[in-house]
DNA sequence: GACCAGGTCCTTG
DNA sequence: CAAGGACATGGT
């Protein structure tokens, strides 16, 4: 059965929270400072998490791990460093472009900080390269704000477990759903990842059994 | 070799 | 506004 009103979406997505929970507790997502968070934000468009992590290195490595040092660097170096990202070009613009926006536009991180979140949405969905998921990623582990993050996951997930929501409606839900707490934004995002990534493929359920793993 | 990966932007119909 | 293509390396 499937759910079809708002009120039955709700209680399915608290159900799947809940499961999730018990069965992974406590795991480490995203750790960094703020400029390494917006860096990987980017970089992990359409790309698998590990790349990432490899072009983190090469850029601490070469001391281009920070929006300061973003701005400064030639755009050849930067590209250098993030190739095995893919979209390497692309994603080489796309972190200059964000550098400049918290630098330039912005005035800074601890300036970003005390702009109230809604507000902070919008200017980084304003900046050229930051679409949802990306500009609340930044948020939600970046700035510690309660952005929940919707990525294909958490779209697989959904409709592994019968919710009826659109993509669109999956944030809403979310957060109608969850404590207003940013350390609960994080956990329930890293948790249907890693769920979702072991059991849902991208057009069907691989033996997903979210439902069956108590209730 | 085919297919996919924690998207986003731009161009067409 | 929906659909399609471009961006690109690396792993299974």
């Amino acid at each position: 059965m499937s759910a079809s009103s708002s009120a039955e979406n709700a209680a399915l997505a608290k159900k799947i929270v809940g499961i999730l929970k018990r069965r992974f507790g406590e795991i480490p997502w995203w750790p960094g400072d703020t400029d390494e968070v917006m860096i990987g934000a980017i970089l992990t468009q359409q790309t698998r998490w590990e790349n990432v992590e490899q072009a983190l290195r090469l850029l601490k490595e070469r001391n281009l791990c920070s929006l300061s040092a973003l701005c400064a660097a030639d755009l050849p170096d930067i590209e250098s460093a993030i190739r095995c990202t893919g979209f390497y070009r692309i994603k080489a613009r796309r972190l200059k472009v964000l550098a400049a926006f918290v630098t330039d536009t912005c005035g800074g991180v601890s300036v970003m900080d005390t702009i109230p979140t809604e507000e902070l949405r919008e200017g980084l969905l304003g900046v050229n390269g930051i679409g949802e998921e990306t500009a609340d990623s930044i948020l939600c582990y970046g700035f510690a704000r309660p952005s929940f993050v919707i990525d294909s996951y958490t779209e697989r997930l959904a409709r592994c477990g019968g919710i009826t929501t659109h993509r669109s409606g999956l944030k809403p839900l979310f957060e109608s759903i969850l404590a207003e707490d940013p350390h609960v934004y994080h956990q329930t995002h890293a948790h249907i990842v890693e769920y979702a990534k072991e059991w849902c493929t991208k057009k069907r359920c691989k033996g997903c059994r979210i439902m069956a793993l108590n209730g």
